[in-house]
DNA sequence: TTCAATATTTAGCCTTGTCTAAAAATAGTT
DNA sequence: AACTATTTTTAGACAAGGCTAAATATTGAA
């Protein structure tokens, strides 16, 4: 369908993607399952696209021992997460879609393959720095600004105040479940309670009292200004 | 990767355009060749694609004899269409794109599967009713102006005077060649001569003499006001 | 060090969409 | 009516991307 050489599948920029993510988080190589994992199939597959990745010169492989994205298959990736979050701020800012709604969509839109298209939307918007979740845009280099100093929420101690400054990038449901207690980027909050039976968090938003969960709790950035 | 039952991959997305497109021109039922040679594919490929879209409902088929849109594979035709022609209109009026340019990108922008994000789109853009070549733009109804009166540029008469309102929706080539003599929608025109021998024809455009082949002058349309 | 549990790879099969080559149906011409 | 020429369909193959089940490598606990 489309002509240059190097065209990658949008499967295999979804693998480039996780690769990346995983390697946030993860100082060693990306193991098979570790990978299988995150995208929801089969080691077995993993171990096929894992070949034809490292056949393009986008990861290194070592049998058994996992991959690992070369210098060019970051670069790569970090152009996929950079059409990403640019289609993200456009939902947001121009077509008014809720924060919760835009990561679906942002899915699809970011295998387009026009790097004048990516180019002309980032001027379009102003050249964003985040994009609705909090997350950092890479320019058209692939530089962009290391993450605001951002701890995990479950991290602040009782009686302290804080500021939501990012959240996982994730499920619609997750983002549907902080708009429903009206949690947003910028959104000031006061911890008041920490439980240590089920690591559970209390806190303060606006005037109500909200608990949650451990698992919340780790996916919420906040910064205490 | 998405949910409902029934989505359409963007082969059959694509074929269903076609067959839409060769309907407008032709009566009858699509031919088996007719639609491979628009698909630039082979007509054993058709035949299989035609089976399938078959099975979906969205034509109708009989063997030998060619096939046709239902009510609903037109309805869902014309929506991919609105797509594509949205997009075409978000290109040039907000990015700036030539109106040669974005035929491609929308090409594959037409396949992003969110109603909602069409429906923003538009109301986004206002509501446009034709897009940067003049084609009419389906509403959500799949409702839509029936092409302004036009007729080729080729049927035009020898000292008649004319204003361009629409191209054929076609190669990135062909719009460059058309920008290329400064050639565009509301571009006024007049015939000075027509060539029978190799059915060209020379039009004045500003202060300039072109001459168009036979190809070019079925393709552009214009309108005696 | 040995052996079982776990991780990874291989082998073989499936579906989608494409192709070529061969078979069958239709159309056109005498 | 008969016989070509053309169109269309079928049959068989292939590549991409996925899956299951089986084989193999690695790990780590006794
Ligand atoms: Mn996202
Ligand atoms: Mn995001
Ligand atoms: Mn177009
Ligand atoms: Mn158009």
């Amino acid at each position: 369908m489309f002509k240059t050489g190097c065209m990658l599948t949008q499967s295999e920029e979804n693998y480039l993607k996780a690769i990346y993510s995983l390697s946030e988080q993860n100082a060693e190589m990306i193991s098979t399952n570790l990978l299988a994992d995150k995208m929801a199939t089969k080691a077995s597959s993993v171990t096929d696209m894992i070949k034809k990745l490292s056949e393009k010169s986008l990861i290194t492989y070592l049998k058994y021992q996992g991959c690992e994205l070369t210098p060019f298959g970051r670069e790569t990736a970090l152009q996929i997460i950079r059409k990403h979050r640019l289609w993200e701020v456009f939902l947001v800012e121009k077509l008014n879609f809720g924060w919760e709604e835009v990561h679906e969509i942002a899915e699809q839109l970011e295998h387009i393959q026009s790097s004048k298209l990516t180019d002309k939307l980032d001027e379009f918007l102003k050249f964003p720095k985040i994009d609705p979740h909090g997350d950092p845009i890479p320019d058209k280099n692939g530089v962009f600004q290391k993450q605001i100093i951002a701890q995990p929420l479950a991290s602040i101690q009782i009686s302290e105040k804080a500021t939501i400054t990012g959240v996982e990038d994730g499920s619609s449901e997750f983002f549907q479940f902080l708009k429903r207690y009206e949690i947003g980027l910028g959104t000031e909050i006061k911890v008041l309670e920490k439980f240590s039976f089920d690591q559970s968090i209390l806190i303060l938003v606006g005037d109500k009292e909200i608990n949650l969960s451990a698992l919340v709790s780790q996916k919420i950035y906040v910064c205490q200004a």
